[in-house]
DNA sequence: ACCTGTCAAGTCTGG
DNA sequence: CCAGACTTGACAGGT
């Protein structure tokens, strides 16, 4: 089996390099004129462009195969008054990160924020979050990326935990094909277990993302153990092998909050647990030190386990 | 060179 | 019912 390591957004070895870079709505309607507000968000969102291709060129250079786009890199991309047509702008610089996901074969997903609500309540958070998923797949066609997925969390529980999953699944079905063939979802911290959102995934018939650290936070006394294997089914459909996210506690067992690094630990245990099922899997690393975190795991899973081949600095084989 | 406040979003908790 | 916490990175402004 093999398997592949990914980080998140930041490159903190590249210094001075940000795809994150906002133009706030407060700073976009202070200026005068419509010329130098599309002037702002012309210069800014290149400038975020640049760097994502400074980003993916450091990927390629150290073996990373497996990344996540910021979900700011367009800014006020969704701004409902502001709603500016960037395709053109950015027409370029698109071809040559498209050049580079081709030519490396790289695994590119996003994760919208936290914001994003499917079973809202309340309808303009629903019609939001869509338009915030649309404006994700726009980035993705002009990526020429034909398999990229969207992550998210099911959302909030009002009206209680059953009420809540069937609203998700009744405005799943609702959305437009594209959105329902690239969401998958993610078990969180304190309102929907691996347990849940493996049974509303199994009904959906999409893919489900394993969060270890998550699953530690909140569960039912389920263990992981016999989850794995039913959650990994969840891809058999797939072009992708499964992914799962790992982040290690803050300061205490069930901290919520990510640690700057991955407690080794956490992943080896789990990559033990998962050995029998030899099934390929990408892990998205979650730590505040991002490709750092990545580089020390890697580093501690070499020295753990020498006896671990390697396909190439970041890629594991078992 | 550092620290603090601001921005943007939705949900949930505590008062 | 409403204020504040939660969360995130970038950046502006003050010291």
């Amino acid at each position: 089996m093999k398997v592949r390591f990914g980080y998140v957004a930041i490159a903190m070895r590249l210094d001075k390099v940000t795809s994150s870079s906002p133009v706030t709505y407060k700073k976009y309607s202070s200026l005068d004129s419509e010329r130098e507000r599309l002037s702002l968000l012309k210069k800014v969102t290149q400038s975020n462009l640049n760097d994502l291709i400074k980003i993916l060129n450091y990927n390629i250079e150290n073996d990373i195969h497996f990344y996540r786009l910021t979900s700011k890199l367009i800014p006020l991309a969704t701004h409902q008054e502001v709603l500016w047509d960037y395709s053109k702008v950015i027409q370029k610089q698109c071809e040559e990160v498209a050049h580079l996901i081709q030519k490396y074969n790289m695994r590119i997903d996003a994760h919208p924020d936290q914001f994003n609500v499917l079973n809202s309540v309340n309808e303009s958070v629903i019609q939001s979050t869509i338009a915030t998923l649309e404006h994700q797949l726009d980035l993705f066609e002009l990526f020429k990326m034909e398999h990229g997925k969207l992550v998210l969390h099911v959302g909030g529980k009002a009206g209680g935990k059953e009420a809540a999953l069937d609203r998700f699944e009744q405005t799943f079905r609702t959305l437009p094909t594209r959105i329902q063939q690239a969401l998958i979802l993610e078990n969180d911290d304190k309102t929907y277990s691996a347990k849940d959102v493996l049974g509303l995934c199994q009904r959906l018939q999409i893919p489900m993302v394993l969060d270890i650290h998550h699953h530690r936070c909140y569960h039912e006394g389920e263990c992981l153990e016999a989850l794995v294997e039913p959650i990994f089914k969840t891809w058999d459909a797939d072009f992708w092998p499964p992914k799962i996210h790992v982040s290690s506690p803050k300061e205490f067992e069930n901290d919520r909050r990510h640690a700057d690094f991955i407690n080794v630990e956490d992943m080896l245990g789990f990559l033990d647990l998962i050995k029998p099922l030899n099934q390929d899997i990408d892990v998205m690393i979650e730590a505040k030190q991002k490709d750092l975190a990545l580089y020390r795991l890697v580093h501690e899973i070499k020295q753990a386990r020498p006896h671990w081949q390697w396909l190439d600095h970041t890629t594991l084989e078992i």
